[in-house]
DNA sequence: AAAATATACCTCAGTTTCTTATGTATATAA
DNA sequence: TTATATACATAAGAAACTGAGGTATATTTT
Protein backbone atom coordinates (compact mmCIF):
# COMPACT_ATOMS: atom_id res chain seq x y z
CA UNK A 1 0.00 0.00 0.00
CA UNK A 2 2.89 2.14 0.67
CA UNK A 3 7.21 2.47 1.32
CA UNK A 4 5.64 3.11 5.17
CA UNK A 5 4.92 -0.05 7.25
CA UNK A 6 2.69 1.58 9.85
CA UNK A 7 -0.33 1.63 7.47
CA UNK A 8 -1.73 -2.03 7.96
CA UNK A 9 -5.70 -1.52 9.18
CA UNK A 10 -6.21 1.86 8.26
CA UNK A 11 -7.21 1.49 4.62
CA UNK A 12 -10.29 1.03 5.75
CA UNK A 13 -10.60 4.27 7.88
CA UNK A 14 -9.45 6.03 4.57
CA UNK A 15 -11.85 4.85 2.09
CA UNK A 16 -14.32 5.16 4.36
CA UNK A 17 -13.29 8.96 5.14
CA UNK A 18 -13.02 9.62 1.73
CA UNK A 19 -16.46 8.45 0.76
CA UNK A 20 -17.94 10.82 3.71
CA UNK A 21 -16.82 13.73 1.88
CA UNK A 22 -17.03 13.26 -2.32
CA UNK A 23 -20.30 10.72 -2.05
CA UNK A 24 -19.59 8.91 -4.40
CA UNK A 25 -15.86 7.88 -5.77
CA UNK A 26 -14.61 5.03 -7.77
CA UNK A 27 -11.27 2.62 -7.07
CA UNK A 28 -8.68 4.34 -9.11
CA UNK A 29 -9.78 7.61 -7.78
CA UNK A 30 -8.92 6.62 -4.59
CA UNK A 31 -5.22 5.89 -5.55
CA UNK A 32 -5.34 9.32 -7.22
CA UNK A 33 -7.04 11.50 -4.21
CA UNK A 34 -4.86 9.91 -1.60
CA UNK A 35 -1.69 10.09 -3.22
CA UNK A 36 -2.53 13.80 -4.32
CA UNK A 37 -3.83 14.19 -0.64
CA UNK A 38 -0.44 13.31 1.28
CA UNK A 39 2.29 14.60 -1.80
CA UNK A 40 3.12 10.96 -2.35
CA UNK A 41 3.68 9.63 0.84
CA UNK A 42 0.91 7.12 0.77
CA UNK A 43 0.58 4.98 -2.32
CA UNK A 44 -2.50 2.48 -2.20
CA UNK A 45 -1.27 -0.41 -3.97
CA UNK A 46 -4.61 -2.02 -6.45
CA UNK A 47 -3.88 -5.31 -4.28
CA UNK A 48 -4.84 -4.23 -1.23
CA UNK A 49 -7.67 -1.92 -2.16
CA UNK A 50 -9.96 -3.87 -4.47
CA UNK A 51 -10.08 -6.79 -2.06
CA UNK A 52 -10.93 -3.76 0.67
CA UNK A 53 -13.40 -3.09 -1.30
CA UNK A 54 -14.96 -5.84 -2.14
CA UNK A 55 -14.85 -6.89 2.01
CA UNK A 56 -16.92 -3.49 2.72
CA UNK A 57 -19.29 -3.95 0.19
CA UNK A 58 -19.67 -7.33 1.44
CA UNK A 59 -20.27 -6.07 4.98
CA UNK A 60 -22.75 -3.82 3.73
CA UNK A 61 -20.74 -0.46 4.59
CA UNK A 62 -20.81 0.36 0.82
CA UNK A 63 -22.93 0.07 -2.54
CA UNK A 64 -22.01 -0.12 -5.90
CA UNK A 65 -22.97 1.38 -9.27
CA UNK A 66 -21.29 0.82 -12.82
CA UNK A 67 -21.01 3.85 -15.40
CA UNK A 68 -19.72 3.65 -18.60
CA UNK A 69 -17.34 6.71 -19.48
CA UNK A 70 -15.37 6.58 -22.66
CA UNK A 71 -15.99 3.02 -23.51
CA UNK A 72 -14.31 2.68 -19.66
CA UNK A 73 -16.25 0.54 -17.15
CA UNK A 74 -16.06 2.55 -14.04
CA UNK A 75 -17.44 0.87 -10.84
CA UNK A 76 -18.48 3.89 -8.23
CA UNK A 77 -19.26 3.18 -4.27
CA UNK A 78 -20.70 4.91 -1.97
CA UNK A 79 -21.32 4.91 1.86
CA UNK A 80 -24.75 2.76 2.94
CA UNK A 81 -26.09 4.19 6.21
CA UNK A 82 -24.69 1.38 8.24
CA UNK A 83 -21.39 2.77 6.44
CA UNK A 84 -22.03 6.10 7.69
CA UNK A 85 -22.28 5.07 11.15
CA UNK A 86 -18.82 3.10 10.75
CA UNK A 87 -16.78 6.05 9.75
CA UNK A 88 -17.72 8.25 13.04
CA UNK A 89 -16.67 4.61 14.90
CA UNK A 90 -13.65 4.44 12.36
CA UNK A 91 -12.24 7.87 13.20
CA UNK A 92 -12.78 8.30 16.46
CA UNK A 93 -10.83 4.82 17.01
CA UNK A 94 -7.85 6.44 14.70
CA UNK A 95 -7.62 9.52 17.06
CA UNK A 96 -7.74 7.00 20.01
CA UNK A 97 -5.22 5.23 18.85
CA UNK A 98 -2.92 8.30 17.24
CA UNK A 99 -3.25 9.72 20.89
CA UNK A 100 -2.24 6.48 22.70
CA UNK A 101 0.54 6.73 20.14
CA UNK A 102 1.33 10.71 21.70
CA UNK A 103 1.96 9.71 24.95
CA UNK A 104 3.71 6.41 24.69
CA UNK A 105 6.17 8.88 22.03
CA UNK A 106 5.79 11.95 23.30
CA UNK A 107 5.88 11.03 27.15
CA UNK A 108 6.76 14.52 28.56
CA UNK A 109 3.45 15.81 26.31
CA UNK A 110 1.13 17.30 28.32
CA UNK A 111 -1.90 17.70 26.13
CA UNK A 112 -4.40 19.20 28.93
CA UNK A 113 -2.09 21.99 28.89
CA UNK A 114 -1.86 22.23 25.58
CA UNK A 115 1.63 21.74 25.06
CA UNK B 1 -2.24 -6.64 20.89
CA UNK B 2 -5.38 -4.21 21.55
CA UNK B 3 -8.66 -3.88 20.89
CA UNK B 4 -7.63 -1.07 18.42
CA UNK B 5 -7.17 -2.88 14.89
CA UNK B 6 -4.74 0.49 13.56
CA UNK B 7 -1.94 -1.01 15.40
CA UNK B 8 -0.23 -3.61 13.13
CA UNK B 9 3.19 -2.39 12.05
CA UNK B 10 3.82 0.38 14.82
CA UNK B 11 4.82 -2.27 17.65
CA UNK B 12 7.97 -1.98 16.90
CA UNK B 13 8.66 1.49 17.30
CA UNK B 14 6.75 1.13 20.45
CA UNK B 15 9.37 -1.29 21.78
CA UNK B 16 12.29 0.72 20.32
CA UNK B 17 10.92 3.68 21.70
CA UNK B 18 10.27 2.52 25.33
CA UNK B 19 14.28 0.99 25.36
CA UNK B 20 15.52 4.23 24.07
CA UNK B 21 13.94 5.90 27.03
CA UNK B 22 14.55 3.35 29.55
CA UNK B 23 17.89 1.70 29.01
CA UNK B 24 16.63 -1.86 29.70
CA UNK B 25 13.35 -3.59 29.95
CA UNK B 26 12.18 -7.06 30.47
CA UNK B 27 9.20 -8.09 28.54
CA UNK B 28 6.09 -8.04 30.69
CA UNK B 29 7.72 -4.28 31.93
CA UNK B 30 6.69 -3.59 28.55
CA UNK B 31 2.98 -4.85 28.68
CA UNK B 32 2.66 -2.94 31.74
CA UNK B 33 4.03 0.40 30.77
CA UNK B 34 2.51 0.95 27.34
CA UNK B 35 -0.67 0.34 29.39
CA UNK B 36 0.00 2.40 32.08
CA UNK B 37 1.13 5.03 29.62
CA UNK B 38 -2.13 4.69 27.50
CA UNK B 39 -4.42 4.18 30.69
CA UNK B 40 -5.63 1.05 29.62
CA UNK B 41 -6.03 1.74 25.82
CA UNK B 42 -3.48 -0.12 24.16
CA UNK B 43 -2.75 -3.82 25.61
CA UNK B 44 0.24 -5.50 24.21
CA UNK B 45 -0.24 -9.35 23.95
CA UNK B 46 1.77 -11.97 24.64
CA UNK B 47 1.50 -13.71 21.15
CA UNK B 48 2.42 -10.52 19.61
CA UNK B 49 5.34 -8.83 21.82
CA UNK B 50 7.82 -11.96 22.29
CA UNK B 51 8.11 -12.42 19.18
CA UNK B 52 8.46 -8.70 18.06
CA UNK B 53 11.63 -8.74 20.09
CA UNK B 54 12.95 -12.14 19.04
CA UNK B 55 12.80 -10.76 15.88
CA UNK B 56 14.44 -7.23 16.97
CA UNK B 57 17.23 -9.47 18.47
CA UNK B 58 17.55 -12.08 15.32
CA UNK B 59 18.14 -8.76 13.59
CA UNK B 60 20.95 -6.93 15.99
CA UNK B 61 18.60 -3.86 17.27
CA UNK B 62 18.25 -5.33 20.75
CA UNK B 63 20.46 -7.04 23.18
CA UNK B 64 19.24 -9.31 26.18
CA UNK B 65 20.75 -10.11 29.23
CA UNK B 66 19.08 -12.71 31.89
CA UNK B 67 18.35 -12.17 35.65
CA UNK B 68 17.15 -13.94 38.43
CA UNK B 69 14.72 -11.70 40.26
CA UNK B 70 12.72 -13.64 43.46
CA UNK B 71 13.64 -17.23 41.95
CA UNK B 72 11.71 -15.67 38.90
CA UNK B 73 13.51 -15.16 35.28
CA UNK B 74 13.68 -12.01 33.82
CA UNK B 75 15.04 -10.95 30.41
CA UNK B 76 16.09 -7.51 30.30
CA UNK B 77 16.26 -5.79 26.62
CA UNK B 78 18.24 -2.61 25.59
CA UNK B 79 18.87 -1.26 22.70
CA UNK B 80 22.25 -1.90 20.11
CA UNK B 81 23.89 0.89 18.05
CA UNK B 82 21.83 0.05 14.98
CA UNK B 83 19.05 -0.12 17.48
CA UNK B 84 19.41 3.54 18.34
CA UNK B 85 19.57 4.38 14.84
CA UNK B 86 16.73 2.78 13.85
CA UNK B 87 14.31 4.04 16.77
CA UNK B 88 14.71 7.24 14.97
CA UNK B 89 14.09 6.22 11.66
CA UNK B 90 11.18 4.56 12.99
CA UNK B 91 9.80 7.50 15.01
CA UNK B 92 10.21 9.82 11.24
CA UNK B 93 8.75 7.39 9.62
CA UNK B 94 5.57 7.15 12.35
CA UNK B 95 5.43 10.97 12.10
CA UNK B 96 4.96 11.33 8.58
CA UNK B 97 2.40 9.05 8.35
CA UNK B 98 0.47 10.45 11.30
CA UNK B 99 0.86 13.60 9.38
CA UNK B 100 -0.29 11.84 5.80
CA UNK B 101 -3.27 10.58 8.00
CA UNK B 102 -4.24 13.94 9.32
CA UNK B 103 -4.08 15.16 5.33
CA UNK B 104 -6.59 12.83 4.71
CA UNK B 105 -8.93 12.75 7.60
CA UNK B 106 -8.60 16.49 8.08
CA UNK B 107 -8.64 17.91 4.73
CA UNK B 108 -9.45 21.64 5.59
CA UNK B 109 -6.39 21.32 7.82
CA UNK B 110 -4.13 23.65 7.00
CA UNK B 111 -0.45 23.10 8.67
CA UNK B 112 1.33 25.68 7.47
CA UNK B 113 -0.49 28.02 9.32
CA UNK B 114 -0.50 26.56 12.51
CA UNK B 115 -4.21 25.86 12.10
C1' DA C 1 -5.17 -24.80 52.95
C1' DA C 2 -6.88 -23.97 48.43
C1' DA C 3 -7.87 -21.21 44.70
C1' DA C 4 -7.23 -17.28 42.16
C1' DT C 5 -4.45 -13.70 40.50
C1' DA C 6 -0.05 -11.58 39.35
C1' DT C 7 4.45 -12.10 37.57
C1' DA C 8 7.37 -13.93 33.80
C1' DC C 9 8.72 -16.54 30.04
C1' DC C 10 7.30 -19.06 25.67
C1' DT C 11 5.01 -21.36 21.22
C1' DC C 12 1.71 -22.20 17.63
C1' DA C 13 -2.57 -22.51 14.61
C1' DG C 14 -5.33 -19.56 12.33
C1' DT C 15 -6.75 -14.92 10.56
C1' DT C 16 -6.23 -10.55 8.49
C1' DT C 17 -3.97 -7.45 5.69
C1' DC C 18 -0.80 -6.34 3.10
C1' DT C 19 2.96 -6.70 -1.36
C1' DT C 20 4.09 -8.08 -5.78
C1' DA C 21 3.00 -10.06 -9.90
C1' DT C 22 -0.15 -11.06 -13.32
C1' DG C 23 -4.16 -10.51 -16.38
C1' DT C 24 -7.70 -7.90 -19.23
C1' DA C 25 -9.06 -3.78 -21.78
C1' DT C 26 -9.32 1.02 -23.72
C1' DA C 27 -7.32 5.83 -24.45
C1' DT C 28 -3.69 8.87 -25.04
C1' DA C 29 1.01 10.54 -25.40
C1' DA C 30 5.76 9.95 -27.05
C1' DT D 1 4.22 1.64 -32.23
C1' DT D 2 5.45 1.59 -27.86
C1' DA D 3 4.85 3.29 -23.42
C1' DT D 4 2.00 5.39 -20.09
C1' DA D 5 -2.44 6.39 -18.07
C1' DT D 6 -6.91 4.84 -16.96
C1' DA D 7 -9.77 1.11 -14.89
C1' DC D 8 -11.07 -3.20 -13.26
C1' DA D 9 -9.63 -7.76 -11.03
C1' DT D 10 -7.27 -12.10 -8.83
C1' DA D 11 -3.83 -14.84 -6.46
C1' DA D 12 0.52 -16.54 -4.14
C1' DG D 13 3.27 -15.45 -0.52
C1' DA D 14 4.82 -12.63 3.48
C1' DA D 15 4.18 -10.24 7.74
C1' DA D 16 1.96 -9.16 11.94
C1' DC D 17 -1.37 -9.98 14.53
C1' DT D 18 -5.14 -12.74 17.93
C1' DG D 19 -6.27 -16.15 20.99
C1' DA D 20 -5.32 -20.32 23.11
C1' DG D 21 -2.33 -23.06 25.33
C1' DG D 22 1.93 -24.37 28.20
C1' DT D 23 5.45 -23.86 32.26
C1' DA D 24 6.73 -21.94 36.69
C1' DT D 25 6.98 -19.09 40.99
C1' DA D 26 4.92 -15.48 44.25
C1' DT D 27 1.26 -13.29 46.35
C1' DT D 28 -3.36 -12.39 47.53
C1' DT D 29 -8.01 -13.82 48.41
C1' DT D 30 -11.47 -16.98 49.90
Amino acid sequence: MSSNALIKGSLQTIILKLLEENEKMYGYEITQKVKELTAGEIKITEGALYPALHKLEAEGLLTTEIQQVDNRVRKYYSLTKDGQKEVSFKLAELQSFVESMQRIINPGLKPELGI
